[in-house]
Formats: C-alpha cells, sequence, structure tokens
DNA sequence: TCCGATCTGATGTACGTACCTCATACTGAA
DNA sequence: TTCAGTATGAGGTACGTACATCAGATCGGA
C-alpha cells in the first residue's frame, strides 16, 4: 500500500487530473458539489500531498530574512556566525537566508528596516523583537503583504507574527531562581540581578519569573533591584561595583542578558567572601571561560542552532501550508555548569 | 545562479547525461579519464545531488528498525511510545520505522534478535546496545549485509556501528555529581548510588563520571557503593532501605537509571532529616511527579524525541551516503528541576 | 431551444534524477 | 586489419506534482 497520489483520488472521486489540481491548489472554475467529492475521496484515502515532488515541479526557492539587533552582544553576533554557517547546508534545500541588521534598542529603527523589506523578494521573516507598538504595526504589514513572521529569542505576543522561536523566558528566570537558591542553601543575604534593558521582552520575563520561586522558595534571600546595563560591559561594571559596595551582603548575582563581560570583569574584583555563586544566560565564549574559571556557576542557554534550524522548518511550513510539529519547535531550557559544557 | 543539474555537469565535461549518471551511480563503462574529467566539473560547478528529486525518481523507501530491551523499564517504554507517534510523520518523507523488542539485561537474546534482522526488509537499525561481545558479533553481520547501524541511548563503541545517538554518558555522571554537590554545599555525610546494572554501558559510564567530580570536588562527601537494581523497584526499596538504615548519615541519592520508582517509594517513607537530596536520571512521568512532590530535586534528561528524529536523520544520511551534521546530531544533557518542567 | 458562461476532461510539458535500451565510436590485441 | 570488448552518446520512460491549453460537457436564463 504505497501512498495515494493525486491519480488515486481522481479516480475515487470520480474527476480527471486537471479537476483534482484544481481543488488542490485552490484555482477556479469547480463546482462547490464537485470539490466536496474531490476533497471527501481525499479524506478517505488519506491523500497527502508529496512535498518533495510539488517543490521539484514548482521550482519552489524560500528567501528568508534574519533580522538581528547590531551592536557587540556576543549572542546575538553567535547567531549572526550560525546562520551563515548554516546557509549552504539549507540551500541543498532550496532555503536561502540572508542576514538584516538593525539598530538595538530602538524600536523605530527595527520597524522601518521591516518597512524596507521587499514583498517580492522575500517569503518570511524571523525577528528578535523589541516591545514597541510600530513593531506591531510593521508585523501586521508584512503579513498583510504575505509574508510569513516568526519571532526569534525575544516574542511580541500581541503581534500577529505566526510563530515564537525562542524558550519560554519566565520558566527560565523561574529556573536561575531554583538554582541560585540551591546553591546558596543555607546562606541568607542579598541577590543582586543585571540586565540589559527591561524594555526587552524576554529580559522582562526572566525577571519576573525568578522573583516568583525567589518569593515563594526562597524568603530568607532578599532580591536586589535591577541593574540594566543596556549591553555595556563598563556601564555594568560600574553599576555592579557600587552595587556590590552598598549591600556587603551579597550571596547570589543573577545576570539576566547582554551583561556578562561586565560581571565576569567586577565578582573576581571585589573579592567577596564568600563567593557569591553566579547564574547566567547564554552560553556565549565569555561565559564559557567564565564557567571554566569559576566565576560563574551556572549558565543557562537556548541553543542558537536548533532556534535557527526551528525558525527555518517553521518558516517553510508557514508558506507551503504545513502544520507544524510543536513538540519538535520547543527550544529547551538548557542549564550547563563546568561538568556538562558540550 | 540556480544550483546546477546533471545537464550542467555533462556540458562541463563535454560528456553526455548518460555519462555523468553513470558516474553518479557508480555503474561500470566509464574510462577513468572520463570518470576524472566528470568528477573535476562536478567539483568545479559545486555540484550536489537533488536527494528530493533523487528519491522522488528513485521510489526510495527508507525502513529502519528500533531495536529495544523489553520489560517494564518506563524510558523503554517512553522511547517505544514516541517512535509510534512520530511514526506517521515519518511516513510523509518515505521512512516506515518498525519496532523490535528483545529481552533486556540479555546480551545472547539481543544478537539472536538481531541475526534475524532479513536484509531484504531492513536498511537500517538502530538499537540500544548492551556491552557484550556476541552483539559486536552481531553489529558486524548486520554491516557486512549492508544494514546500516547506529547505537541507541547505550553505545558499543567497540563494535562497526556508524554512530551513536544519545548523550554522553560520563558528561551526565559529571553533571549529576555537580549538581549534588553544589545542592550538599555545607553538609557532609555519605551519597548513596543506585543503577540498574553496571554491565549497562551508559550505567557505567555516568558512574565513573559522578565519581570523578565528587573525589575531585566534594571530597567531605563520601560515596557508596553502587546498589544494582535491574529494574525492579521491589529491588531497589529492600536494598536501599537496608543501605540507608546502614549508613545514617546519607544527604544525597543518585539514582543513574531504571531505579527512580523504587528510589522514590524508599526515600519519603525512611523520613529521614535533613531530607537528602536526590538527583535521578530520565525525566519518564514518575520523575515529573517526584519532581513536584519534591522528592527528587533535579533530573537529568535525555529528550527522547530528539534522539529518535537524530536517529532517522542519521541513518537516511547513511544510506543516501550523504554526510551528517555532528552539531544537529548532538543530544543534549538536559537538567530539569521543578521550575523548568514542560 | 439556443446562447454564453461556467465547469470539466484530455493531454502535454516541466522539474531533476534514475535507469533502461540501442546504436555507434573507440580501444587493444591477435 | 579485423574483431571482440569496452566506452560513450542519444533517447526514452518514470517518479508525483504544477501548470497551461483547448475541446467538450453542462448549466442557467432568455
Amino acid at each position: 500500500m504505497p501512498r495515494p497520489t493525486v491519480r488515486d483520488v481522481a479516480k475515487a472521486a470520480g474527476v480527471s487530473l486537471a479537476t483534482v489540481d484544481r481543488v488542490l491548489n485552490g484555482r477556479n472554475g469547480v463546482r462547490s458539489t464537485t470539490q466536496a467529492r474531490v476533497l471527501a475521496a481525499m479524506k478517505k484515502l488519506d491523500y497527502e500531498r508529496d512535498i518533495m515532488a510539488a517543490n521539484l515541479s514548482k521550482q519552489r526557492e524560500y528567501r528568508l530574512a534574519f533580522v538581528l539587533p547590531t551592536g557587540s552582544n556576543t549572542f546575538m553576533r553567535e547567531i549572526e556566525a550560525e546562520v551563515e554557517q548554516l546557509r549552504k547546508t539549507f540551500e541543498r534545500a532550496r532555503v536561502r537566508l540572508q542576514i538584516i541588521t538593525a539598530p538595538a534598542f530602538d524600536g523605530r529603527a527595527l520597524a522601518e528596516t521591516l518597512d524596507r523589506l521587499d514583498p517580492c523578494e522575500i517569503d518570511g521573516v524571523a525577528l528578535v523583537a523589541t516591545d514597541a507598538p510600530e513593531i506591531t504595526a510593521a508585523i501586521e504589514k508584512l503579513r498583510a503583504n504575505g509574508i510569513n513572521v516568526v519571532t526569534l529569542v525575544s516574542d511580541l505576543p500581541t503581534s500577529p507574527r505566526e510563530h515564537f522561536v525562542g524558550i519560554d523566558n519566565v520558566v527560565a528566570g523561574r529556573t536561575a531562581a531554583g538554582l541560585l537558591g540551591r546553591f546558596c542553601s543555607g546562606r541568607r543575604g542579598s541577590v543582586a540581578v543585571v540586565a540589559g534593558s527591561m524594555m526587552l521582552r524576554d529580559h522582562a520575563e526572566r525577571r519576573s519569573g525568578f522573583d516568583q520561586v525567589m518569593r515563594d522558595e526562597y524568603p530568607q534571600l532578599n532580591v536586589l533591584e535591577t541593574i540594566e546595563g543596556y549591553d555595556e560591559a563598563d556601564r555594568v561594571e560600574d553599576l555592579l561595583s557600587a552595587h556590590l559596595r552598598q549591600h556587603r551582603d551579597v550571596v547570589g548575582i543573577y545576570s539576566i542578558g547582554a551583561g556578562n563581560r561586565g560581571v565576569a570583569r567586577t565578582v573576581p574584583r571585589m573579592d567577596l567572601s564568600p563567593r557569591p555563586f553566579v547564574v547566567v544566560h547564554e552560553l556565549t565564549k565569555y561565559a564559557r571561560a567564565e564557567l571554566l574559571s569559576g566565576v560563574f556557576d551556572a549558565v543557562i542557554n537556548q541553543d542558537v542552532g536548533h532556534e535557527i534550524r526551528s525558525a527555518v522548518r517553521v518558516l517553510t511550513a508557514l508558506i507551503d501550508g504545513r502544520p507544524i510539529v510543536k513538540a519538535q519547535e520547543r527550544i529547551r531550557v538548557e542549564i550547563f555548569m563546568r561538568y556538562n559544557l558540550p
């Protein structure tokens, strides 16, 4: 019992190949009763279009754009490098990738970049969203132009993006709290929190998850207000140093994102005793080094390779009108310590 | 610049389509000088066979078998369920999956099962290996019959299997030690270790990684000898209870595999104070429940869905003679706590 | 009843590869 | 030089789908 083809459907429905084709590809000129007969036959035979044959025939190309923030953010640059590296692999599957950058921490500039995308040249977009109304509008415009849109790493659930590729950041924050809380078991004192900007939805969500668990399960730990470093190592260093001088009882540090280098520079210099436990996000080359050197205790990570492959799978499925395999597309919250570095 | 086809290669090499085809598919009747010219042209044009078109033409089907141990092992049964669930998805890509079971903890029976596989009906095999010489021989035989073989979950590196789909179990053991050590920070006492059988390579490797880190970094913790439970909950319960009565200073428990239910039953009954920290393997439904109930502190997991998809990707690639994307196929050592359960 | 509009069928080509047949060109050795 | 054997070319069909064209069927309305 090989899988059924259009021929089988045509035979079963008592119509010609041409008619099945018209139904299948939504061309007009088919009476609704005939269409119903064809659809019934497809259902009865459990017919599924052979995507490979279809793409071969169609000579389809998937032209996808990744829109990333510019700047020195190591994590973003690693995404960029990974896209470059995967480009050739994807071209074998007729997927062409393009990287487009837009100024970080600047909603208007990102919106303008999105507006400039030409629907004739792009079939799908994966973007690192920032939480601003103009982005929502830009995504709406893209969708209206027939471009499929997914968000990457940082979501914008109020927009009509069709999927989010990234971790559940509230869960990530809860995980950080679970680790830091257990690491500090027995101690009491303060926990410092460093982020890039609370305007970034992913950072805000992590903080919220972190606070939930800290409040409920580790009330003996006093979570301090967030330091916003805007991805500038010097700024993080200044603010965090001042913070640590002011709060001599810091036993743990949570770096929510975009500030790892600053934290790594500050902690050893302050010569604290006992050494605070440090949990950070994103296993960049810096984070890896600090894990090995013992400055960082755990890194919470999202696998960049998985995310890019997931974004490509989801976008091509959306373009084809295929269903998305949810279980396959869930991005894991990974935890690394120096013992399980890849 | 669309990707080159056999026609382009033929033109560039100054030969006919038939000759290119003969080179490409290893048919004979091509002078070696001509073959060299064709290969040179392929390289120059960066020609890559269009696998989709090739499969369409060939009407290729990939017939893969998953060989799993029988018995009540929840993890194995979850693999089985996942294969069932993914079957339909893979059939769209012309991959037919078959599950074959063989008695657990019995090398001879597994070898016989492998020997019975018919090369005319199977193109590739993924098996959960046990560490026995007859398995190596059986794998050699399969390979000699042109069947591609990968090991799943538990490896057999001395055999000619072409790939291992699973986590690095030494790293997993090290990770368990890293977690348990940090969780117990400040305490001193003993750590109990429960496994299925030290004959299983994955269990032995985990123990070895665990010991490395414990010895080097947590010398104040005394790691006890391994309890072997052979996947029988009652046996685990008996042995572990006796163990805990004998060693009143147990502060941590590491369940290496195939004994979670026994551990979960024993720990609350013993009413130990302070409650020992418990780290186990494999996020089965039982482990998940105990994580939520607070009996288990962390679960080290390998994602079954990823592993099956990886095994299928690797086997089909081997069958096609395509290269394997190493980075994509590395299975992660995942850590779950109650805060980041999916 | 007949017209024009709308459906439907029949048929062909194309995508890139695999595999087949048959004819012809070339090679090396007798 | 001739012949067997090998190399190569030319051309075809097939896979399952997409898409185009044109002829013929069917329909509703006048």
